[in-house]
DNA sequence: AAGCCCTATTCAAACGTTTTAAATCGTGGC
DNA sequence: GCCACGATTTAAAACGTTTGAATAGGGCTT
């Protein structure tokens, strides 16, 4: 690869304007495409061809610029190097952040992938499946995706939940995460904390609920339904767009205001806000600002997720960090590592959030 | 594709354990593949077979629920049905963005895409041109990519500038957003306005600055080289990363103010900037306002893309549109003709900007 | 009855590989 | 002079499809 910009221009094709393959190399040198393959392959009976020919092979290809015919390859040896990515949207964070990773060794490893974005719909995600399927990809990477029965391929779901024969889930660490995020308020005196629930339809969303209940409850912290409204999500059928997201945090920022006020005070009954995500904890925020609250001197709020925009943001926004990156970058290693079928493979993968800790979270204030 | 998910659980393999292949469709039916092969396809030959054969056939496929392979129809009929997109970098807006429209079409098409990250590396871009010619893709999508000879197949080019054999540019009209936000900051009393502008290897840094050296003479507004200092990017080699832009933004809108300073004023010599992209506006919005400046009061910003945090920013940022979906929905249309093949194509496609006012814009205050 | 055109279907090659079993060819042992 | 043998190399099948040429049967014309 380092040697590939200096090297001269590929001919590629042969003088009579036909494609240069196997068959072409070996006319050149009297032998047979058998032979040629084998070397050029480095197949264990490459063993038994004496040196003096591999290296006349290995000079005939490169002068030619033989270059194999992927289609041929796999059709013959039934394996495809490709494999199939399944995202909600590729513009959407999450998945472009699971995304950047997933290359990192899947190309390594000769493989590309496909991609296809199933936007929250079971009945695309089935349809997409199927079309990989028969584009002879090898497995699948599905991120953010709700599936009841497995995948005939191997499969690795990113922040999938349930434990499904043949499928390899690559989660966060919901426990810890939650537990930094609550534990980060009291140590800052938070007592009477909001929530924001995540859509049904979100794979991460149930778990994580469950665990702040259970978090919640080891830390002494009384979660009031009225201040712990689920977010209603872009339901099947809807493009998950940011905006939408960004738009909902903030109703529902209007909502909590709405549930938590108290007669005659200009502050809402809770001093702190613990969103489902970035994204509806900077909408949420926003309300907040325009309804004259001061953050984080009257409201703290913590987000999850870390997306790009997160540390940008005015105020900056405290958040539990999914290293999604990592996460994409797991799912391709692994999912190589089960192509190349050594053995048995993991369950669950679990990988380390990480509080950050920004400008939208400071102590209690008692005025 | 509407009945898939009521439909039965697929076969897909013979009760032996093996593919369900033409072959298997024709010995069920005594006929030959061939015959199976040109029902199946609506090849013109089979205008003269009866009806009730092609029934059977049909039946027959259904019932075992054949599927065809891809790869040896690909191999035979030498489509792919795939393409190739490169992007700079997966999780990076623009691309993103981008990305998100592109499938649109394609898929509608029978076409899927491979993707692969060149993070501005031009030798990586050139090795994975080759590699995903190599897998037979038809054509390519380039996004913000800097190529000095044409690929050999069909290319579409998002926000390319160079005319080259064989390749469509898709870009957005930079006369007409470089006009919208100068009038706007015009309109609003502006004078002395600073510059932000793009790196030497952005694709659009070169064009979009003569465009503003031109407009703002025509509305008679002066460019003072300390005021319009160039990015420098990441470089080649390094990863294209958001948060490195906004850094460089913030030190760049530093870098204004001393540039601008005025003595013993606390305010510099400009009252307004229009910035390179979102980013480097937001990144130089923080500088600011970590000087103590007010936005808009003291400083009016103005972007450039219509990231999507923009509109949530704290001031929402005033900033001229790329419709970037809509770019990657006319590059995969557009690609989808050529590959069709009818007649000619166009050198360039051109793409409306939008002004979009916010708060990160004011009007002069003279105190 | 020969020739001919239709209709319905099939043959066989081709796409470019990989792989297994087998062919070829000295060579040395007996 | 025969045979086994190691060392090289190859023929041929297989992967699953598409397609242009070919076939078989039958009815129709002259």
């Amino acid at each position: 690869m380092a040697d590939l910009p200096s090297r001269p221009k590929p001919a590629r094709r042969r003088r009579g304007g036909k494609r240069v393959t196997l068959k072409t190399v070996a006319e050149m040198l009297n032998l047979s495409p058998a032979t040629v393959s084998i070397v050029l392959n480095r197949s264990p009976v490459a063993d038994s061809i004496p040196q003096e020919t591999k290296e006349r092979v290995f000079a005939a290809a490169r002068q030619l610029d033989y270059r194999p015919n992927y289609l041929a390859r796999s059709l013959r040896g039934k394996r495809s190097f490709s494999v199939g990515v399944l995202v909600p949207e590729v513009s959407e964070g999450y998945a472009s952040g699971v995304m950047s990773g997933i290359e990192d060794h899947l190309i390594e490893g000769g493989y590309f992938y496909l991609i296809a974005s199933h936007r929250g719909k079971p009945e695309l995600l089935a349809e997409y499946l199927n079309q990989l399927e028969d584009r002879s990809v090898e497995g699948f990477i599905l991120v953010a995706a709700q599936i009841e029965t497995p995948p005939r391929l191997p499969t690795i779901a990113v922040s999938g939940h349930r434990r499904l024969e043949g499928v390899t889930n690559v989660v966060v660490d919901h426990d810890k995460a939650v537990t930094q995020a609550l534990s980060h308020l009291v140590e800052l005196g938070h007592e009477r904390i909001a929530f924001l629930r995540g859509a049904t339809d979100n794979v991460d969303a149930e778990e994580r609920w469950r665990t702040i209940e259970r978090v919640a409850d080891q830390l002494g912290i009384a979660i009031r339904p009225e201040l712990a409204p689920q977010l209603v999500g872009s339901r099947y059928g809807a493009v998950f767009s940011p905006e939408e997201g960004y738009q909902e945090g903030y109703s529902y920022g209007q909502k909590l205001l709405a549930n938590g006020a108290v007669r005659g005070a200009s502050k809402p009954d809770f001093t702190a806000l613990f969103a489902f995500n970035d994204v509806s904890a900077i909408g949420a925020m926003r309300a907040f600002l325009d309804a004259g609250l001061r953050i984080p001197e009257d409201v703290s709020v913590v987000g999850f997720d870390d997306i790009q925009s997160a540390a940008f943001h005015n105020p900056s926004l405290t958040t539990v960090r999914q290293p999604l990156r990592e996460m994409g970058v797991s799912a391709g290693e692994i999912l190589l590592q089960r192509l190349s079928g050594r053995g048995s493979y993991p369950d669950f993968v679990t990988v380390e959030p990480q509080l950050r800790v920004r400008a939208s979270t400071g102590p209690v204030r008692s005025d």
